[in-house]
DNA sequence: TCACCAGGCACAATCGATTGTGTAAAGTAA
DNA sequence: TTACTTTACACAATCGATTGTGCCTGGTGA
């Protein structure tokens, strides 16, 4: 800038601007500033801009691991969405540790981001390392594993929804006997999953039958183990929702392995849209988590913080509705898979 | 720090001495200023720290983009390096376009980044944008899809080692046809790996057959349709090596659809150790990229780099050995496996 | 003609930490 | 005792950009 402000003559000041355009600099200066600028290829020093003005144009972001399908997906979107209003991401692992979530908050804040988004590790108890953040008047959102209450601002997936819409889709395929393989149900995406089978099943005036929910840990043997075992009932299920898709192949596969022929024998379905979910024979229907979406939505709740610059406004929670995709593992009645896929486009903005 | 300094009634040249523990402050200076600067959670603005020194503690990424196996891999590889060495990352994608690719770089160099790791745009063809890197004299290494010469530093995975090794295996497993479904050759990867294939041909004294070479653009259908014409041969193969999992999978699939048993009848291997090659039935024997085991070294490459801080030493060529991993589609002679496993440890330092 | 206003620009302080140089006090050797 | 090191700390400049304040000039209205 130095440089720039003595060949043209002028402070600085002029420079500096010129280059942010400044009502107090005339049109022709900033023209010529901005030629020179180019000319000389000028890169401002965004850690001198930083310090002065207190923040930065990074955004910092926290998640127990870069791996699976799903973190990476909403990085992409977080990064994608960032990097298009003019910020860029450092990104965090807490590796399913407080400890190390704490000192990521630390470093976060030692390096002035403009805001923050966190991904829970399992092992979060206690939230209290996030207050010297709010004191600190500097944004913060959270996505997918978040801690609950309205006080935060907080991005899901609307898992219920999910579930429900899963169930339906069963249902409009014309199986009755609908069981369910859920997932541990002291974490909160399995719960709502469960919640939204029993709401569809409710809205269908279809008793709940406990022999037909089985408790598992999601994983592809428990999957396996769970279909031997609700094929073993005197009268086995017609139909199979999955909380997760590990699960659900395994299901798959043990129902294969006893020559039942899926879907017209039984139909099954799962949740996460995992990569192998289109490989598999038959192809799996599932549910998507709109991974993309999340990262996007963290990233505009977050921005809107930011611009609003110490007059926060009162925390909100999106909620986002999950896509239901169906793929043959489900499809008994062709004709009446549209109706399934229906009015998956719009974001839910919960009131508070 | 002005406040610890107050508090202590001496100057902030002291504290910021005793807090990077100068020589010329005395042990009991050093105590009461770390036991002050803890209580008073003191967090050094790195902003202010960086901007002086000339140097932050971040390193910038460019990838081509965060989604699939292999990039969030080895960013997670990247990210748990970079963070024990006391460096956070900040991570930016070119979305396989030059263009960004080159904003990126920018953002980067005004970032002040102590070093720059770069994963190739597909599209990019011309690299002097780079030069700009290296003028400023700031460390940079390439991986995976490198600048090819060995005048830049670079971590690659081995890809002709893993061609051979695969093909090594079939080999040890009885098998004597062995098929090649090879992908677009213009791209490295596959180059050397088809040629990893002929230097273990070769090796075994079997003569290459082009009826037995298919190229293909890796993709599940490409595999489905290169192991129908196979079949069709009048000497059909009695083992398949893939330069790509998506592609192996549809080649297993063909071949299960044609009545062949796997391994039995036709052995199958893969490449990239995607996550479905696990739970396919049978699981699918393929090549790891060593994903994790990239970021790092690339990482270190890196920091050494930035430590020999303007002294730069002759670029590097690291190859990483890939590793065999033997699954039930291509183990056809139990006892003969452990053979196959061998050497998959220690990595390569290339000379220069 | 005089006062007032707005436009256009420079001065200098500032963000928070780092570092070369200067200078006392204390210690050592002759 | 004198001279010379060490040790321990302070002064002040510095990194590069930003910004409140102030000054000057040309223009407008009375």
């Amino acid at each position: 800038m130095a440089d720039l402000a003595r060949e043209l003559g002028v402070s600085m000041t002029t420079i500096s601007r010129a280059l942010s355009d400044h009502h107090s600099i005339g049109p022709a200066m900033k023209q010529k500033v901005l030629k020179l600028a180019k000319k000389y290829n000028y890169q401002p020093n965004r850690l001198a801009s930083a310090l002065r003005k207190g923040k930065s144009q990074l955004l910092g972001i926290i998640v127990p691991y870069i791996e699976g399908r799903f973190f990476p997906s909403v990085v992409h979107g977080i990064e994608t969405a960032a990097s298009k209003a003019g910020y860029n991401v450092i990104i965090c692992q807490s590796n399913e540790d407080v400890a190390q979530e704490r000192r990521n908050l630390e470093i976060l804040l030692s390096a002035q981001v403009a805001g923050i988004l966190v991904s829970l590790s399992r092992t979060t108890l206690d939230f209290r390392h996030f207050d010297k953040v709010r004191s600190r008047g500097l944004p913060l959102v959270f996505f997918d594993r978040i801690v609950e209450g309205d006080n935060v601002n907080a991005v899901v997936l609307d898992d219920q929804e999910g579930g429900c819409l899963s169930t339906r889709h069963l249902l409009q395929q014309g199986c009755r006997r609908i069981a369910h393989l859920a997932g541990p149900q002291h974490l909160n995406i399995y719960k709502n999953r469960r919640q939204g089978y029993l709401d569809a099943l409710r809205e269908a005036g279809i008793p709940v039958e406990e022999e037909l929910m089985v408790y598992t840990n999601m994983t592809q043997e428990q999957g396996t183990e769970a279909m031997r075992s609700l094929l073993a009932l005197p009268s086995p299920p017609d139909a199979i929702f999955a909380a997760g898709d590990y699960c659900a192949l395994g299901a798959l596969q043990e129902a294969q392995r006893q020559g039942l022929r899926v879907p017209q024998d039984i139909a099954i379905s799962g949740f996460s849209n995992e990569t192998f979910t289109v490989i598999t024979e038959p192809s799996i229907t599932t549910i998507d988590q709109r991974c993309e979406e999340m990262g996007q939505a963290a990233v505009r709740l977050l921005l809107e913080l930011v611009d609003a610059d110490g007059n926060p406004f009162a925390p909100r929670q999106v909620s986002l509705r999950p896509e239901l995709l169906v793929r043959r593992s489900s499809v008994r009645q062709p004709d009446n898979v549209a109706a399934s896929v229906q009015g998956v486009a719009a974001d839910v903005l919960l009131p508070q």
